[in-house]
DNA sequence: GCGACAG
DNA sequence: ATCTTGTCGC
């Protein structure tokens, strides 16, 4: 499947608010998935490198690895994220010879200005699970989560519940989970524990971001 | 009107 | 995202 590149930004909000539709929050998702792919884009000026890392979702083995390289043809505006990174990650993801259970995002998915993040769309035109993980604040308000790992709070905008602050790490910034498509919030939190056993971040974002790193610098 | 703003 | 040294802690 390909991405609608839009010229402008009126048209990328249009094209969102046209997916959004297609979004399924029904849930619950993935409990304990045998598989989960981590996603991520490195950029060097207009060249980048998309990386997808497939994972053992018990052992966090990796199992499988792909990469591609290409120029960037959207610039980086908040809110539409995913116009620059989806077309190199369905690439990548299309070559993949597993179908992982759960994609993990770099970034925002329900909690997102027109509810239809990175991990939402990247869901949608795949049919994949889908779940953002955000390392810095973007969208809604939040209560600081309690000190220890697992703590959470909810991240509310507009009066909703659109993601959680979670402490994956005792006394280490939280990050910032939300759903992307077919799996639902908790549980969602409950396989970011399962994949950050010793880091902040989830393994498979760690794994897939020095993926696209080394293919950035190794491409050229 | 003026900032803030995933990666 | 990316530009960047030393430094504290497991």
């Amino acid at each position: 499947m390909r991405v609608r590149t839009p010229r402008t930004v009126a048209e990328a909000e249009a094209i969102q608010d046209e997916l959004r539709p297609l979004l399924d929050l029904t849930g619950p998702g993935p409990e304990r998935p045998a598989t989960v792919a981590g996603v991520d884009v490195a950029y060097d000026g207009d060249r980048l490198a998309a990386a997808v890392a497939v994972l053992d979702g018990t052992t966090l083995e990796v199992l499988e690895e792909v990469t591609v390289t290409g120029r960037t043809a959207f610039d980086y505006v908040p809110g539409l994220l995913a116009f620059r990174e989806l077309p190199a990650l369905l690439d990548a993801l299309e070559r993949l010879s597993l179908v992982p259970e759960l994609v993990v995002c770099d970034g925002y998915g329900l909690a997102h200005p027109r509810r239809f993040g990175l991990a939402c769309h990247l869901g949608v035109l795949t049919g994949l699970p889908s779940i953002g993980v955000g390392k810095t604040a973007f969208v809604g308000s939040h209560a600081e989560p309690g000190p220890a790992r697992g703590s959470q709070a909810d991240l509310v905008l507009d009066g909703e519940v659109v993601g959680r602050v979670l402490r994956t790490r005792d006394g280490v910034k939280p990050v910032f989970v939300s759903v992307g498509h077919r799996v639902d919030l908790d549980t969602a939190c409950r396989n970011v524990l399962g994949l950050t056993p010793a880091h902040r971040l989830p393994e498979t974002t760690r794994v897939s971001d020095r993926l696209s790193r080394a293919a950035l610098s190794g491409a050229r």
